[in-house]
DNA sequence: TATTGTTATACTCTATAACTATA
DNA sequence: TATAGTTATAGAGTATAACAATA
């Protein structure tokens, strides 16, 4: 993996692209904070409310990078609260599922709608500049 | 403050925003841990190490919108390591600016190399493409 | 033996409140 | 009195290692 200076567009994009981060960021906690929730804990009740079928603790830490012991602790905060419960699995005794309640879903719902990130930054946006820059980051990220 | 449900075209850029976020966290985080910092440390560092002179200790936290007494900690660290130093300000003795040593910023300079999200996620747009990105982020960010 | 989830431990980050030394 | 930085404290996230139950 050579290093290279990259060229100043690139450097200045990479930048922008820091600053979306950070703004993201920061109205994420606020957002998950408006619910009496942390980051970590909005991100775990997000995954499982878009979930089809309740997830073993081992693969939420996949998919949220990080080791399985730590996930014991947020759903153990989750499940005090009452928004996420874990489940026997009937195919592997060693297993538990983690699966939203009820109210984690409403709860879930209520926090996506108050992601502000999702209208103010991109109100100033046309329909045709938000399809433009859907197929940038697309390919970006491709 | 509306609460009403944005758009699909706007739900998947916001959802695409949040990819890049997520990859734009972990790679730096893995660019602060090659050099043995946290992400926290890194980002005061490498603030530290783009300003024009020793900044006091409360407008750190105002740029990283955290507490005052979260910076005496991540400094201290930096301090311990040689990257950071406290120097009195002449001007007002309750004050105390932090610079970064010769050897923060050389640690900065190739935290800022070793940040693949510089290089690979944009290697495949075009020069008309980035120009495009940097000017939709610009509009974006207002 | 290997795997799942948990526990125990240690460190860092974070906010809050109280303290100190200046202003 | 007001402000800058620190300290003390408590809660949360994180990684590592060791453990019990199960495969």
């Amino acid at each position: 993996m050579p290093s290279r200076r990259a060229d100043p567009l690139t450097l200045e994009v990479v930048e922008l692209i820091g600053d979306v981060v950070a703004r993201y960021h920061v109205e994420y906690e606020q957002a998950a904070g408006r619910h009496q929730l942390t980051g970590a804990q909005a991100k775990v009740l997000t995954m499982l409310s878009l979930e089809p079928t309740p997830m073993p603790m081992r693969k939420i830490a996949q998919k949220l990078r990080c080791e399985p012991s730590n996930i014991t602790g947020i759903v153990d905060r989750l499940e005090t609260r009452g928004l996420v419960e874990r489940l026997p699995d009937p195919a592997d005794r060693r297993v538990k599922l983690a699966a939203p309640t009820e109210e984690g879903l409403q709860t879930a719902d209520r926090l996506r709608e108050s992601l502000d990130f999702a209208r103010e930054p991109l109100g100033g946006l046309s329909t045709a500049e938000r399809t433009a820059l859907r197929d940038l980051l697309r390919r970006m990220l491709g």
